[in-house]
Formats: C-alpha cells, sequence, structure tokens
DNA sequence: CGAAAACTGTTTATGCCGCATACTGTTTCG
DNA sequence: CGAAACAGTATGCGGCATAAACAGTTTTCG
C-alpha cells in the first residue's frame, strides 16, 4: 500500500499514530523545541479556562512564544488537535474490578467518573459531539463499559444498547450541569416566568410544575436519578431473559 | 423599565420579541423586500441540505441576490436567527392526548416525533446542544410531556428529572443515527478492527462483543431499547410511591 | 407642501479563524 | 565538507460575524 497517498488519508494517518504513539524520530535536522504533549496540554489548558472556542492555533501558539505555523510541524491540524486534547484528557480507564457490589454499582461507578470528566473539563462535552474515530483511552473507557456489561450477562448486542445508554445519559446530565453555568436557573425561570406570565394558558402543566417546585431548586442528583431508573429497566430486562 | 438600555439586552429583547411574534410594522420608511420568514426559511433550507456550518450571513443573502449587511435588517444576529430556526423547525407540540394506551405510550410517542425531528433535520441535534432561552414551540414541546408525566401522577421535580432524562435519550439516539451516516458503521468496525488486531489485549470486553456481533449490524431499534427501559425504570418508581 | 424623520439596503472596513506556500536557518549524515 | 532533512518564520488567501457610515425611499408632521 502506498504509504502517503492522498492529503485526507496522510493526514488521518498521522493523526491515528500520533494518537497511539508511533512515532519514530527522525535523524537528521535540529531537534524541536516543543512536542506534541506541550502542545496538547496548552491547549487542553485554554480549553479547560477559556472554553473549547478559545482554542485555536494562533492562540496556542502565543502561549509558547512562537508562529502559529510551527505548530503544524508537530500536528496535521486542528481536528487531529482535538482528538489528543480528548484522549489526552479522557486518560486512563476507570478501575471498576475493585468497586464492591454487582454490575450496578460498577456501571454507576462508570458513569459517576465520566460525568466527573465532563464537569471538569466542560469542552469535552462539544468536543466529543459528533461520530469520530475513537482513541486508545476513549476505547478503554468503552471496554470496562461493555466488560461490567458482559459479566452481567448481557449479550453483545444488548452490551452495546446498553452502553450508548449509559453514555447518554451522562452526556445529557453533563450539557445540563456544565450549560446552567452559563445560564444560571435563575434566569432561566426568570427568563420562562416572564413568557409564561404572559402565555401561560398555553402552557397549563409547565405552570403547574414550575408552581409545584419543579423547577426552583436545580435538581438534585440528575445522574443518580436516571441511574436508577436505567439500571432497574437494564436488570428487569436481565430478569425476564434468564436464559443468556 | 428602560427599553433598549445595553446592547446584549436589546439584542435579547429582540430575539425574544421576533421568537414570540411580537413585531409591530414600522409605519414610514419603503417596503421591506424580505421577512424575516423568509430568511428564516433558507437559512433551514440550507442547514438541512449542506449543514449548519455552511448556514452564513454571506450564504444565506447570496441566496436571495442580496448583500450580507442585509440581514441585520431583519435579524439581531446570528444567534437569534439559529433561535428562529430552532423553533420553526420543531413546530407545534405533538397530540398526545389522542394517542392510544396509558402514559407509556404518550411519552414513546413523544420520544418518536422527536427522534425524528431529529433525523429529519440533523443540524437541530448541534443547534440545541447548549442551554438556551427556549422559545414558544419548544416550550410547547416540554409541556407536552410534562402533562403526561403529570398526568401519570409524578410530582413536579421528578416530572423535571423524568423529563430530561427522555429527552436525554432521545438526543442520545439521534446523535448516533446522525453520526452514523457520515462515518458509516463499516468504516468504523474497520478502523477500530485495525487497532484492534493490533491492542486487541487491551479491550479483551470489545473483542469479544466484537466478536459475538454486537457492532456488525447498526442496532435496529435503539430508541425503543432505551425507552423500554427508561420506562420501565420510571414505571417501578412510581410503584414504589403510590401515595402521590 | 415641503422638510424632517424613519426606514431599507449598500459600501467599506475590522479583526478573527484555519491553513497553503514559499522561505531562511540549523543540524546531522554520507 | 556538502547535501539532505528538518525547524521555525513570513506572508497571504478565503471565509466568518458584524460595526459604521452612507444613499435612496417612503411616510408623517409642521
Amino acid at each position: 500500500m502506498a504509504a502517503k497517498s492522498d492529503k485526507g488519508g496522510g493526514d488521518l494517518a498521522r493523526g491515528m499514530d500520533l494518537l497511539w504513539g508511533t512515532t519514530d524520530r527522525p535523524s537528521r535536522g535540529p531537534k524541536p523545541s516543543m512536542s506534541v504533549e506541550r502542545i496538547t496540554g496548552t491547549a487542553i489548558e485554554i480549553a479547560d479556562t477559556e472554553g473549547l472556542a478559545a482554542v485555536s492555533m494562533q492562540r496556542i501558539a502565543a502561549a509558547f512564544g512562537f508562529t502559529t505555523m510551527s505548530l503544524y510541524r508537530y500536528v496535521p491540524g486542528k481536528a487531529e488537535l482535538v482528538a489528543l486534547m480528548i484522549d489526552t484528557t479522557i486518560g486512563d480507564r476507570p478501575d471498576l474490578e475493585s468497586v464492591p457490589g454487582g454490575w450496578r454499582e460498577r456501571l454507576a461507578e462508570w458513569a459517576r467518573q465520566c460525568l466527573r470528566l465532563f464537569v471538569r473539563h466542560p469542552w469535552l462535552l462539544e468536543a466529543t459531539g459528533g461520530h469520530r474515530i475513537m482513541g486508545p483511552n476513549e476505547l478503554g473507557w468503552l471496554d470496562a463499559a461493555l466488560a461490567v456489561l458482559a459479566d452481567a450477562g448481557f449479550p453483545p448486542v444488548e452490551q452495546h444498547d446498553a452502553f450508548l445508554l449509559l453514555n447518554g445519559h451522562v452526556r445529557s446530565v453533563a450539557q445540563n450541569i456544565t450549560g446552567a453555568d452559563r445560564l444560571g436557573v435563575d434566569e432561566w425561570s426568570a427568563a420562562v416566568g416572564e413568557r409564561l406570565r404572559r402565555h401561560g394558558d398555553r402552557y397549563p402543566a409547565l405552570v403547574a410544575a414550575m408552581r409545584g417546585g419543579g423547577y426552583s431548586q436545580p435538581a438534585a442528583e440528575p445522574l443518580e436519578f436516571g441511574l436508577r431508573c436505567l439500571l432497574d429497566g437494564l436488570e428487569k430486562l436481565l430478569s425476564e431473559a434468564p436464559g443468556r
């Protein structure tokens, strides 16, 4: 097979090599002043403190006192850099084997640790939005969850389904939590309440729920609520088809 | 209260007026050649066919044969335009009252119709990513779901929680479906399989699941699977606290 | 009735962004 | 030593949202 044929293929291959640590050092030429790791690290710092939108090639280069284009010696493009940011931030798979209790507790632990990641790095949600080719660490997290599900007795297809369900829930909760930071619950209630005062008749159930206090507190433990429903549902599924 | 104080407030107010149809026609000056509705409509068309990223002020204006800046006579900014796109696309709330069966079937119907929206307009998922101030139609969909939940016997706080759970699931499934269009299941399997061939020992559960066929078919009914788990969980919750 | 006010759409310009290309200078191997 | 391979720079392109000043049109009011 041709090593580097067209642009897209070459970039994808380079990106994958970077992700999986398959870097062969060139022998000639001056030594690099930077490294992919340092670049990725500062990019993550910027994203953590100023949001993903603030991560631009110029911004990163400026943090090093370098020109923008110098970064392209280390990284094929921004997409690949973001992929590196993601896999670096995600880090090693969680250790679920040592979690006391059954598969429910282990999945819950997976979800909690995953949520913690999203809360600590709010940009991660946005960065992992689309379908991507997963990095080694992301695959590790997937494997960790699948192992628990397999152990619980779910067949492969349902392992897949259940993982997507769990992952989706965590992402959903993360979105609510991190989004609420930007637009506070109070502002939201105020804005919606303002409109409800004028068009309340169109939204009777919403008005009733708000009067009943459903939107005054910031929903104490949204992760746990959904987790409970979800695990209950999975458990029922398991108990109804015990033969597998 | 001061009508239009600072910039942000004024823009927000204008945007809200546009969303809620509170537009008072000016009497003086030439008649507009465009309208917010037409602008929003073509923006939606562009997003449907070319994706949200293709929706730029210049692109929309070009579709009309107008200059970019002319759009700003109709819409305060791009954020407000996107808000209009969202609420227009969402459309009227679903009619759940006429759905046969109990609250489970009604919530399921809500989820299916919601998913259909996301599938038909893949950009909608991305556009509704962050926390926003909801438009009238979005509030309508919320109200429709809350009405069902209230009717089922959930207290206000749990109505909120359950809604977020359901909505999150739909969004999650939509993300998987629409994302899979871009990066097909085959490509994904191929890319992951390639890496697993080299590092398979790091991902035993994943290897096992793939061998077991968990990733060969594109997960027939991911919405229904999660829906079932989720509704089972909610039902259990309801049955365990029957007093409310 | 005529001028001022209000409104529409255009022109021009600013400051971001990712990135292609062409370049200078340095290091190391044959 | 000289050439190849590499490091980082300089410049510029096309695209983005949008601010500001402008010209033309229509209505309202003195």
